[in-house]
RNA sequence: GGGCUCGUAGCUCAGUUGGUUAGAGCGUUGCAUUGACAUUGCAAAGGUCAGAAGUUCGACUCUUCUCGGGCCCACCA
């Protein structure tokens, strides 16, 4: 053995060695009674790991623990499309070109996405192997995969006949520089500080943030209390605006706080969400006056083709020279919604989208986990899911992209009728036999996403799996994907015939990890600059110095940041464990005796059999200490501690076996008789035990000493689990 | 405005259903050692567990409040 652990010599040939044995992939031969599954959460196929995928570590040492228990254990890995994200990135990239997304005919553009993703898939899934994960390659998919997405279209269509999705024109978050809606998950919000305008409205003021919708205006609403204004409620006023006169209705609506401004507010139905509702509540007429590239329209007169901003200080300077404005607030701070990748404001625009009715998949979504056939760990999140639900509103799932899967909705250019179908092209309208158009949009990714376990599992002829056991991931998606998840798995299923909740449900358990930060504490992002590649620690720390770090010292759903200082501790640690072994490889060479590889059972016998003169009482102690150990990891992982299994691990190893008990074992090592051989059966006993409890963090350095010092036919990785009974 | 979370040794963080002298890594200070250990071992210094009140035989751990970070949600024109 060399006198060094050498990770880069070790990792990737012991990989290669597990994969080709098929051990990833579970067959009849690794246990065919109780079942094990985790369906990896799929990366954004767009970009390389960054250091928080490693947390998926988690899910490599719960795969590793069920198997090596004899469960039929399958960890199924897939990469994720990431519709608006991935188009993002690459039209970015085609900027630096010059070009944009219009320079390209739909199908040319995809397919140049296309590759592109691919070939990052790759980087990506070699770092995932880099990091030791036992994923079963053989099944890995994509979300954009022809059999996947022929689920999704299935779904949708049964959604459509069963009217949870429906068309509606309505307000839509819609970003006019990437040039699509949004679900409301995906608008930011930020404070941002803009004038308030006080503007005159024939006799009465009102504040507004923005004077360049009130080409939009359809009335202007009061508080149905404020003694202030009764005598205008129901009248139409005459005002006068920088188009000349015109005249507005004054409505009484109870959204209006007195407090706020003068308690006067003008309604805007077509460019404020809750204008909208007010003006669904009054029956008042939307003028849309911005068009979609963000400029105004012909009803904005004068101002027509000039962008939001230029339009607001354009209409501004005009007031002020008609004398319209009574004052400004200029230090007035609110919050706006910002399109969460570009971060321009978001503008509510109407249009037609397809919509999700949440509200009866939310309603079983949230009663799985009220009566525990869901449990989530750690527990607080139960009420931050719960509460998501609780508020859901429909959601939007028509994205104005080309990258992602197209809506298989068709419709009739003569009579409008819409058609949805499971994917197959409609030609000719079934009413007016007019010329069928398809849908331009794409779905949103989570859409697809939403349906991940069933659909993955579906199509590799894994629906024994299924629900799997646990579904790891970030608390930072429990909304986005989690809930969704859960809604549509248990849609589907109803579907397919399935009766029991407990089998409709796509997952057990739910396991949440907290986000990796930088070593300051930041948030790792490109723009910052700040990401760090798993792949630059575990050359230099080795992959399971880094797995380790992750887990140790942290507790599950918290925050950690980046330490090199842990790191470090932890590579010290795989060496330390290989000179144990190194320690053990020179005895059994100096004194020619023959490792044992006694089961905790044997221990106990050994121990009984053999009185204080056959057997120290460091031995003795050793096995106690072995057996307690064993079942206290046992208890830890099928609690998902990984944190204090890691601490637990590291004190055993450490300072017990190396410091207090190889210590002891020296001296009688050294007498040569009978009850130094019992030293060393239990030694390399329980050392072989603790290499096992300590293979689903470690690995790679667990089962390099394996092979070198027992030197078994069989591999760590498929080897039984150290049991009590 | 609501919710979640954190505030523990100089630094980064644990603290496993409330239970004897509060832990780790790194750092600091001694001593020992090249003997499995590009070291490691032994030992030491260092904490009023943010603050206050309460529950309890007993609170870092439970309750309430205050102060101070972070995150998330919400339609303030």
């Amino acid at each position: 053995m060399d006198k060094v652990y050498n990770n880069k010599s070790v990792e990737e040939r012991i990989y290669k060695n597990w994969e080709e044995k098929g051990y990833f992939n579970p067959r009849e031969r690794f246990g065919n009674r109780e079942k094990f599954s985790i369906i990896l959460p799929p990366p954004n196929a767009n970009a390389p790991l960054h250091f928080g995928h490693a947390m998926y570590v988690i899910e490599d040492i719960l795969t590793r623990f069920n198997r090596m228990l004899g469960k039929k254990t399958l960890w199924l890995p897939g990469a994720d499309h990431a519709g608006f994200e991935t188009q993002f990135v690459y039209e970015k990239k085609l900027q630096e070109k010059g070009k944009s997304r219009f320079d390209y005919e739909r199908e040319e553009l995809y397919e140049m996405i296309m590759d592109y993703v691919q070939n990052n898939r790759k980087g990506m899934e070699d770092q995932l192997r880099r990091l030791g994960f036992s994923l079963d390659w053989e099944k890995k998919k994509f979300t954009l995969d022809e059999d996947i997405i022929k689920i999704v279209y299935k779904t949708f269509k049964w959604l459509y006949d069963d009217g949870l999705v429906y068309r509606q024109k309505r307000l839509v978050n819609y970003c006019t520089f990437d040039g699509t809606g949004f679900s409301d998950l995906e608008v930011l919000y930020e404070e941002r500080k803009n004038p308030l305008y006080y503007i005159k409205y024939g006799p009465l003021v009102l504040a507004t943030t923005r004077p360049e919708t009130k080409f939009g205006d359809t009335a202007i609403a009061v508080n149905p209390d404020d003694k202030r204004y009764k005598k205008y409620i129901g009248k139409e006023i005459e005002i006068e605006t920088v188009l000349g006169k015109a005249k507005i209705k004054v409505i009484a609506d109870k959204m209006v706080d007195p407090e706020f401004g003068t308690g006067v507010v003008k309604i805007t139905p077509a460019h404020d969400f809750n204008d909208f509702e007010a003006g669904q509540r009054h029956n008042l007429p939307m003028v849309q006056v911005i068009n979609f590239d963000g400029k105004m329209n012909e009803k904005a007169g004068k101002f027509e083709g000039l962008y939001v901003r230029q339009a607001r200080k354009a209409v501004v300077d005009e007031m002020q020279k008609k004398g319209l404005i009574d004052h400004i607030d200029e230090n007035y701070v609110h919050r706006i919604g910002v399109c969460y990748k570009c971060k321009n404001p978001i503008e509510p625009l109407p249009m037609e989208q397809w919509f999700v009715k949440m509200e009866p998949l939310a309603r079983k979504a949230m009663e799985t986990v009220k009566n525990k056939d869901i449990r989530i760990y750690p527990e607080n999140f139960n009420k931050l899911y719960l509460q998501f639900l609780e508020g859901i509103r429909d959601w939007n799932i028509s994205r104005q992209i080309i990258w992602g899967i197209r809506i298989p909705a068709y419709k009739c250019e003569n009579c409008g009728e819409w058609e949805v179908t499971e994917g197959e092209p409609r030609e000719k309208c079934g009413k007016c036999s007019g010329k069928m158009v398809q849908d331009s949009d794409t779905f949103d990714t989570w859409f697809s996403s939403g349906q991940w376990p069933y659909a993955t599992l579906k199509t590799t002829g894994g629906l024994e799996y299924y629900p799997t056991s646990v579904m790891e991931t970030g608390y930072d998606i429990l909304r986005w994907w989690v809930a969704r998840m859960v809604m549509l798995g248990i849609y589907i299923q109803e579907k397919e015939g399935v009766k029991d909740i407990k089998k409709q449900i796509p997952f057990k358990d739910v396991v949440l990890h907290g986000l990796v930060n930088d070593p300051l504490g930041k948030k790792m992002s490109k723009s910052k600059g700040n990401v760090i590649n798993p792949l630059e620690l575990v050359d230099q720390y080795g992959a399971d110095a880094v797995r380790f770090a992750l887990v140790y010292g942290t507790a599950l759903g918290n925050d950690q940041s980046l330490s090199y200082p842990k790191l470090e501790a932890m590579r010290k640690f795989t060496n330390k464990l290989w000179n144990m072994a190194r320690f053990i490889e020179f005895q059994k060479n100096e004194k020619e005796l023959k490792v044992a590889e006694l089961s905790i059972q044997e221990l106990r016998v050994l121990s009984k059999k053999h009185g204080e003169k056959d057997m120290w009482q460091s031995d003795r102690s050793m096995i106690e200490k072995t057996e307690k150990i064993t079942a206290e990891i046992t208890r830890l992982l099928n609690n998902y501690d990984f944190n204090h299994s890691a601490q637990n691990l590291y004190d055993f190893a450490w300072h017990e076996f190396a410091d207090i008990y190889i210590e002891e074992s020296k001296k009688s090592l050294n007498n040569n008789d009978d009850a130094s051989r019992h030293t060393f059966d239990v030694l390399t006993s329980s050392f072989l035990i603790l290499l096992k409890l300590l293979h689903p963090f470690m690995p790679f350095v667990t089962e390099e000493i394996y092979d070198l010092l027992y030197g078994g036919e069989e591999d760590l990785i498929i080897s039984k689990w150290p049991s009590l009974e």
